[in-house]
DNA sequence: TATAATTAATTGAACGTTCAGTTAATTGTT
DNA sequence: AACAATTAACTGAACGTTCAATTAATTATA
């Protein structure tokens, strides 16, 4: 009969512990790319067996594929925040940039973590379509919401699909660009903020016609810099 | 005395090898992506041994720092066409924007290339400086553009800074959004041109602040440009 | 006791790298 | 033109690691 000691590690079930290996396998990526992230160095970073991991997953595929899941999921997740909003149609447009260019957005999913997943869709169907049908949702939101503001004047008549898609492109091209942007001395988060605002009314011009010079600084004033994963 | 016959090999200097083993390990990324682009694959395409490769050049990493040099040289090279061009300013505008979405632009160098560079740039400072030189130059460019169609009343009076770094973020988000707006049944090519139109003309109008309808392509122009949200 | 969670022990293949050795091409000297 | 000296291109075998995966055994929990 086994007595409890410290050392002694609760077992957990599947419900806890897939979730905790899908987050340590994104955690590796990061860190090492998706090349080092092999499923030993996520067992030994859990002070798991590798056995386990692959119990779990079957193999190493699945495991990509729950990630992708867990990476869409998180990418998905701020658009619920509009589902009622209570604004006039202009602060709607406004607050809908800002989500777009926040900073909580940009860093929810790490754009590492979306490089990687996205350079594995090249090779890998099912990832591939998983993330269009990501693309797929997101479109349809901003379509209404586009369409919603179109029928209060607020952007210009124009195909409101065609919008979804230039806004859809800004943004992650913003994803992939913003990284690039720093000069090597001045650096840092200025240069970033700015552009995320050049970003933001280049939009907004796009949309409406109109120009409009910034008035915030989103993201940033409500959320210091808080990485979602740890 | 060698006697030539048909298995003999011929032996070829750095200056050709060298650029071919590039080439190769470039080919076998697409393929396979950069994990599973080894030496070894690598060198069996070629008919060559692998410690060849290695004799060239040192290691892995070099190899992929010559990769991305050349990555970036094909990349860049597209600039040089626009050095010397005799046109009216609102038809280097026009060009200018077609070449940055011509098809020519963006199978150039195959976008699961650039995502396999720009996933490696996330863990090695070298390669991540390379393309950070890459999109300078690429910027210090369209500065000069805009300045100039700027001073002929085509564009209109914004910071040149700023115009090119939205450009650029639009050009790179259409390389990467490109691959995912296609429908599964419909499918292909009219989609792509459809949306690569449609990014020309919202680029246009971010420029020059007024509306412009692209001129079609005569051998797309039965397919109406329909967008596919249910 | 039954079942799920977890570890243990191995496997064979592939990885990047090394190094010593071989063969071809180039160069310098006569 | 001959030919040795030298350089450059290239191979082969082996190194130690790490990889994903398999199979069997053990342990905790319900």
């Amino acid at each position: 009969m086994p007595v409890a000691h410290d050392k002694m590690k609760k077992r957990l079930n599947a419900d806890i512990q897939k979730p905790k290996i899908v987050k340590q396998f994104y955690k590796t990526i990061l860190a090492q790319g998706f090349e080092g992230a092999s499923v030993a160095k996520v067992a030994k970073q859990m002070q798991i067996h590798p056995s386990l991991i692959l119990h779990y997953f079957g193999n190493k595929e699945n495991l990509t594929l729950a990630l992708v899941d867990y990476v869409i999921d998180a990418y998905g997740s701020l658009l619920k925040k509009f589902k009622s909003q209570d604004l006039t149609p202009e602060d709607r447009l406004e607050r809908l940039l800002e989500a777009l260019w926040s900073r909580e957005y940009y860093e929810k999913i790490d754009v590492a973590g979306s490089f990687a997943v996205l350079a594995v869709s090249f090779r890998n169907e099912k990832i591939h379509h998983k993330i269009r049908e990501l693309y797929r949702g997101l479109k349809k939101f901003l379509v209404r919401e586009f369409t919603y503001l179109m029928d209060h004047q607020v952007v210009a008549a124009k195909d409101p699909a065609h919008m979804a898609e230039v806004v859809m492109t800004m943004t992650e091209g913003s994803r992939h660009f913003r990284r690039f942007i720093i000069e090597e001395e001045s650096g840092d988060n200025g240069q970033i903020r700015r552009y995320n605002q050049q970003m933001m009314e280049a939009a907004w011009h796009y949309l409406t016609g109109k120009q409009k010079t910034w008035p915030t600084d989103p993201g940033f004033s409500a959320f210091p810099g808080t990485p979602f994963v740890r």
